[in-house]
DNA sequence: GTTATAACCGGAGAAAGTTCCGCTTATTCG
DNA sequence: CGAATAAGCGGAACTTTCTCCGGTTATAAC
């Protein structure tokens, strides 16, 4: 995550050219007016006219800075969110390193379903208008690489590249506002659910 | 599944009333529509204008038979996925009746893996312009009633209820195609994964 | 067959995302 | 300091989804 949109082809070599400062300051000003429409009125109606507007600047700076919608939401997200990042890679343990591998995927999992019940209806807009765009954003990378790691540590020989993008799958915004709002479920039935899954990586199944 | 838009609302009790003859009929027609402009140019560029022009309907027509795009989509592939059904719920075992449930349960997963790559890119357009739209889709329901039964057998007392959504979140068509493309995994690798996961749901939690 | 009514039809137009391009400005290098 | 240039800027215009409503037609009751 961290840095979004601007720029999307890479030069060959070399880092990409630093941002003008008055493109870092529109930068600022936009994600801030973005965050204040969203504080007052929802993300449901937050259209880039309207930010572009408050931010004072024009609609064509909007998507030169952040590539389109779903790119404007993810950054409002990260910018909420870099601390958790954080937590899980250099904090205490049981979620920070010390704890053993399986104890650690269950504290990440848990707080992850608590940043996710914090952030739904962002996360399910920003879903909504690019279907890759979760993936492709920085944070899910993070969380899958940290995910791998500890599910290699505590199960060595299985794909845990694979079973990383499955554990944070039923995590994905549209179901888990599904869950809660039509299902009725709760956070901890959520949290309960998905320890029962982590549960099973730790069988041995080669004897199967 | 099977019905779409039309009725959102129901009228408290009995069934609604029959749609009316030409009303079918421009149902009918506006689903050849639309198979045929995928068919020709892909789900990408299937324009609401452009249907209802090949079907020779106004615009209007085809949102009051659909309700928006996404039920447009859905019914799609409905149209094109029912006998899928009767596969898992009539069908052979190990997919039908007769089989025990984990072995069931395998062979849903698996059907569902190929089912998902042969429509990947159909249903990834129709989660994106509605993010329950999946969920409160009928086809989901089936398959999660299906998955839920089957767990609750294959292991009393855990919430299958929960754990049927998750076994069935990794199949998101979004992350389905994130995973095909852009990490190159191949659909045998997804299902080995899948059955790890599932193989976990067979342990005894109880003495952890 | 006539009439009442509820469903249906089409297309104009509102709303929102995105692109494009002529002009402006920050930055760098001599 | 004074060009040269690459980056940035604004907003009009285009696209596509979806809503609305005046007029039309199928269906059923008499």
């Amino acid at each position: 995550m961290i840095k979004q949109g601007a720029r999307r082809e890479l030069p060959v070599v070399g880092r990409p050219p630093a941002e003008r400062a008055d493109a870092a300051q529109n930068r600022r000003k936009i994600l801030e007016a973005a965050s204040r429409i969203v504080a007052a009125r929802g993300v449901e109606s937050l259209s880039m006219d309207e930010v572009a507007r408050e931010a004072g600047v024009g609609v064509g700076t909007v998507y030169r800075r952040f590539g389109d919608r779903a790119g404007l939401l993810y950054a409002l997200i990260d910018d909420r969110e870099r601390e958790f990042q954080e937590t899980f890679l250099h904090g205490d343990p049981p979620l920070g390193p010390g704890a053993e591998p399986l104890r650690r995927i269950r504290a990440f999992i848990d707080a992850l379903v608590d940043r996710t019940e914090a952030q739904s209806t962002l996360l399910v807009m920003a879903e909504m208008d690019s279907p890759d765009a979760r993936f492709a954003d920085g944070a899910y990378a993070v969380y899958h690489t940290h995910l791998a790691t500890l599910i290699s540590q505590a199960r060595p020989g299985t794909d845990a590249h694979y079973l990383a993008d499955a554990l944070l799958a039923p995590l994905a915004a549209n179901l888990f506002r599904y869950q809660r709002r039509a299902r009725g479920m709760d956070v901890d039935r959520i949290k309960t659910g998905l320890d029962d899954l982590i549960t099973g990586l730790d069988t041995d199944h080669s004897a199967r």
